[in-house]
DNA sequence: TAAATTTAGGACCTTAAATATCTTGTATGC
DNA sequence: GCATACAAGATATTTAAGGTCCTAAATTTA
């Protein structure tokens, strides 16, 4: 499973917030708008990002979404997995019926590890991290909202 | 990019061809019935490993496959890329232009970073080694073709 | 409490890519 | 010359991504 497009809107989002502070609310628009996605398609991110327990969802007039846990306890492969399911390079590393027998083939391992390799890179780079450093997603003044 | 089904198949076929020896003339219809490949889905991805240097196609009757290169000489990486082009993880550590500042990200790096930490892996699998383990791929005997 | 705002959730659409297969042509060996 | 085996381009088929639309529901505010 490759790692989309929503999955990339989704760290976005959650990179926006981060930034904005745990706690805060943020409407839809204005993360949309900022960092770039489609707003409808954002809809869709973020209900699974609130299922996942990421962020709250308000609804209604004065609704947006809200950062529920600290940076420092989330990380990058938890955001792209919520969106995309758990990371596989290929078929190799994920479906055990895709060959005969894969305990025997020595390739297969190669997949597998650098699957696990992958996803541990990923699990080391938590969002207190991201936030520290400068970012190409700029955050919108207070006041200025439109 | 994502590693599909046809790079798999491509190093299965080079698997194959490492294990019968360089030099050795394999058919396709071999090839495609132990590795089990589709026969012409495999035509077309031997074209393409032709194309780019690690195997001769024999036309004609007792046409077939050569592999041209020692196994030692060639890696996973060079093989998945000849099928699917250059790895990248997702669109951030491919298109420049899918973000206006890709220089200010923090998150931006981690892409490059985890899709070079992949190439690298891959590059360091060669098909000596490989072919030194045991593999899921079974061998034809010789004589007993059909 | 009616209206305005804002998200929810499901249906639907569009495009692109993977995964082949078909057909016709060409090279080779006997 | 004829059977065999691959070449190469055209043509499905399937799957998924990426995104839009529409109606409903929740919340605020006048
Ligand atoms: S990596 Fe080996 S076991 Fe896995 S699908 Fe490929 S050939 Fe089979
Ligand atoms: S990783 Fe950063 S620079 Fe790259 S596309 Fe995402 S937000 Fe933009």
């Amino acid at each position: 499973m490759k790692i989309t497009r929503a999955a990339e809107y989704a760290i976005r989002c959650m990179v926006y917030l981060v930034r904005k502070g745990k706690g805060t609310l943020v409407s839809r628009r204005e993360i949309a708008h900022q960092a770039e996605i489609p707003a409808q398609f954002l809809a869709k991110i973020a209900q699974e990002l609130a299922r996942a327990g990421f962020i709250e969802i308000r609804q209604g007039a004065k609704g947006g979404f809200v950062l529920i846990n600290e940076p420092k306890e989330m990380n990058l492969l938890e955001i792209v997995e919520t969106i995309i399911g758990e990371i596989s390079l290929n078929e190799s590393s994920a479906l055990l019926d895709f060959c005969s027998d894969p305990n025997q083939c020595p390739v297969h391992s190669v997949w597998t590890d650098a699957t696990s390799q992958l996803r541990d890179t990923l699990q080391g780079v938590t969002f207190d991290k991201i936030s520290k450093k400068g970012s190409c997603i700029s955050i919108e003044k207070p006041k200025s909202d439109k």
